[in-house]
RNA sequence: GGGGGCGUAGCUCAAUUGGUUAGAGCGCUGCCCUGUCACGGCAGAGGUUACGGGUUCGAGCCCCGCCGCUCCCGCCA
């Protein structure tokens, strides 16, 4: 019995027809003389019957054994349902096969956990769903990510050819180059003592794609990165990475904004308006905090630094007299926030070297504060004015160095957004998307702690070409050519446009992130030496794909997105990677264990 | 590397200050049931409270350790 129909197929227009649906029994409910099985397959589900006037007893017996999760043919008539029976909840609901044959192709034990409850399953221990993978991937829900992950792989294929782009796959044996998150390393068996490394992106390749010419390359990138996980970063993870030749950064944006919005538009049926707004890394951190601000609210950052700069309250004029700023935030109907909340945002601002968090509860007219008191007549108008404070409200402070006072409130505020998501205060609309560049970052920043400068994004970043000649007088001021794009406070993506020109190159490795020559010619002489034979200008971009998928799918975990993920640890539950090796395996590639092996899966515990 | 949360039946969860034989729903097994789709009814089985110690007359509960999952900080050019 070969399947003429898959299980979402049946309708109306079906009735009368001979059929043969194959899958896996859904649901049994054996009514005694009646017997209803629901077939599910990957599309589907479709109600079957077995009625025992159309069966030998010992076969309609044997029918009525039938459990979940078996792997069933059935064949039968389709017929409209009787009068009344219809099953509004499902699309093949007006119809059901009546059962004339069927056949058993295996066997199933009782599952570990339900596939077919969503509201049980959703909440099954994660450690269980990842160990049987294979069952939680017939959860319908499961199901219809991994279906929408491909149909937005698809459509991005499809996009990116449109555009002219080639996809092009770059090796994933790659070279170790130290600099940036930590490789996964690949032993090398013919001459020992030298690696692999899995790449963290395809970005060197690509770059060198364009220098041969290419022009337009794309490719879903698996990238790797042996840091600690989080729920939107794994161990290996997607890309959609791309780069471009003779383009500015207004090609990239008009292309991605063309990608997002046909992605959105096929996935969710959301209409994206473009262009994107745009904004400076200087401002998203002056007016939220954080440079991936989620914009779906407001609570903005407010500057008081002028306001305070002579108050006698020295823990604000004593930071701006130390280069610092005074700023603040207005958490409106937070000033019921209860000592742990204060707790948390105090361990917030401590985290980042504050001494302590200053605040306000705007409480029957009252300000409560232990820090009021300081506050003249003038600086509590501007107060006022500034953050419009009313009853209910709760201001926050922070009075320190631009960035870090930024950053302190840029936590705050989110973590007030989530308290008051929590007590209803404040809603966000499911199908609300705000896409935002976020541009002009700098390209250096400085590590106080190894006194030397660092690339914020990585060193083939192009420097904006007018601040090209700070890069010798001053460094900081020097901003990249980079762009960031973000959705709702998820950074999507990242990209530059690249340096071209050797001379640039060697000046940002050798005088600015202080590399040896010898360590830039060993990692990074090849790059050099391409460009000097003609590289095209070139920018490109990489938006991580799993994190995109999540989103689209409105899952906080880039784990739901992904068939087979790891843990935080970075296990495999389902295969119980990574293992042991046999000594055979060691001696190949020239290794030797310093610490005790762990035992092989199949020996017995000791 | 650090901090928080969780771990009780196959699953999801209860279990008063530390106090009787650790309960419920679902699932499972058996019987009954011809229009169910969360089918229904009756009966039943099912527990090393993750694991190892400790305190106590007595521990699911308190303490120490350890394992696993998870969230966050560091980290992620």
């Amino acid at each position: 019995m070969k399947r003429t129909h898959h299980c979402n197929e049946l309708r109306r227009a079906h009735v009368n027809q001979i059929v043969t649906l194959s899958g896996w029994v859904h649901s049994r409910r054996d009514l005694g003389g009646l017997i209803f099985i629901d077939i599910r397959d990957r599309e589907g589900r479709t109600q079957t019957v077995f009625d025992p006037s159309d069966w030998a007893k010992e076969r309609f017996e044997q029918a009525a054994t039938l459990r979940s999760e078996c792997v069933v043919s059935i064949t039968g008539k389709v017929r409209q349902r009787p009068e009344g029976t219809n099953n509004v909840k499902i699309p093949t609901g007006e119809v059901e096969v009546m059962a004339q044959s069927f056949e058993v192709l295996n066997l199933a034990e009782v599952l570990p956990f339900p596939v077919d409850d969503p509201e049980v399953a959703s909440k099954v221990n994660e450690e269980l769903r990842l160990k049987y993978r294979y069952l939680d991937l017939r959860r319908p829900e499961m199901a219809r990510n991994l279906r929408l992950r491909s149909k937005v792989a698809n459509t991005t294929r499809s996009y990116m050819e449109e555009q002219g782009f080639l996809e092009v796959e770059t090796p994933i044996l790659f070279k170790s180059t130290p600099e940036g998150a930590r490789e996964f390393l690949v032993p090398n068996r013919r001459e020992p003592g030298t690696v692999y490394a899995l790449p963290q992106s395809p970005q060197q390749f690509k770059q060198m794609l364009m220098v041969a010419g290419v022009e337009r390359y794309y490719q879903l990138a698996r990238c790797f990165r042996d840091e600690d996980q989080r729920a939107d970063r794994q161990l290996e993870f997607t890309q959609l990475d791309l780069e471009m030749s003779f383009i500015d950064r207004e090609d990239i944006y008009a292309l991605i904004e063309g990608l997002l919005q046909r992605v959105w538009k096929i996935a969710l049926n959301l209409e994206v308006p473009t262009p994107f707004k745009r904004i400076s890394f200087e401002e998203a951190l002056n007016r939220y905090g954080i440079d991936k601000p989620d914009t779906r609210f407001a609570m903005e950052l407010v500057d008081f630094t002028d306001d305070f700069r002579a108050s006698t309250f020295k823990v604000f004029s004593g930071a701006i007299a130390n280069g610092g700023v005074v700023k603040a935030l207005n958490a409106k109907g937070l000033a019921g926030a209860t000592q742990g909340q204060l707790e948390t945002m105090t361990e917030y601002a401590k985290s980042f070297g504050a001494k302590g968090l200053a605040y306000i509860k705007v409480e029957n007219g009252e300000w409560k504060s232990p820090i009021v008191k300081f506050f003249n007549a003038t600086e509590k108008q501007a107060l006022i004015a500034k953050l419009k404070i009313e009853e209910g409200d709760l201001i926050l402070f922070a009075a320190d160095q631009w960035l870090t006072a930024c950053e302190i409130l840029g936590k705050i505020r989110l973590y007030c957004a989530d308290v008051l998501k929590g007590q209803g205060k404040l809603t966000l609309p499911g199908d609300q998307f705000n896409f935002l560049w976020v541009i002009e970052f700098p390209l250096l920043g400085f590590d106080r702690e190894q006194n030397r400068w660092y690339s914020s994004h990585h060193p083939f970043t192009a420097p904006v070409t007018e601040d090209i000649p700070l890069l010798k007088t001053d460094p900081k001021k020097v901003r990249g050519q980079h762009y960031d794009i973000v959705v709702n406070g998820v950074e999507l993506g990242g990209g530059s446009i690249r340096i071209h020109q050797p001379a640039v190159q060697k000046t940002i490795f050798e005088e600015l992130l202080a590399l040896p020559p010898d360590v830039v010619q060993a990692r990074f002489g090849y790059m050099l030496e391409a460009f000097r034979y003609g590289a095209p200008p070139h920018g490109g971009i990489a938006l991580g794909f799993d994190r995109m998928m999540a989103i689209l799918c409105g899952t906080p975990s880039i784990r739901d997105v992904i068939a087979f993920p790891k843990t935080a640890k970075g296990t495999c539950l389902m295969t119980d990677s990574p293992s042991a090796i046999e000594p055979k395996q060691l001696r190949d590639l020239h290794l030797e264990l310093k610490v005790k092996q762990p035992p092989p899966a199949s020996a017995p515990e000791a």
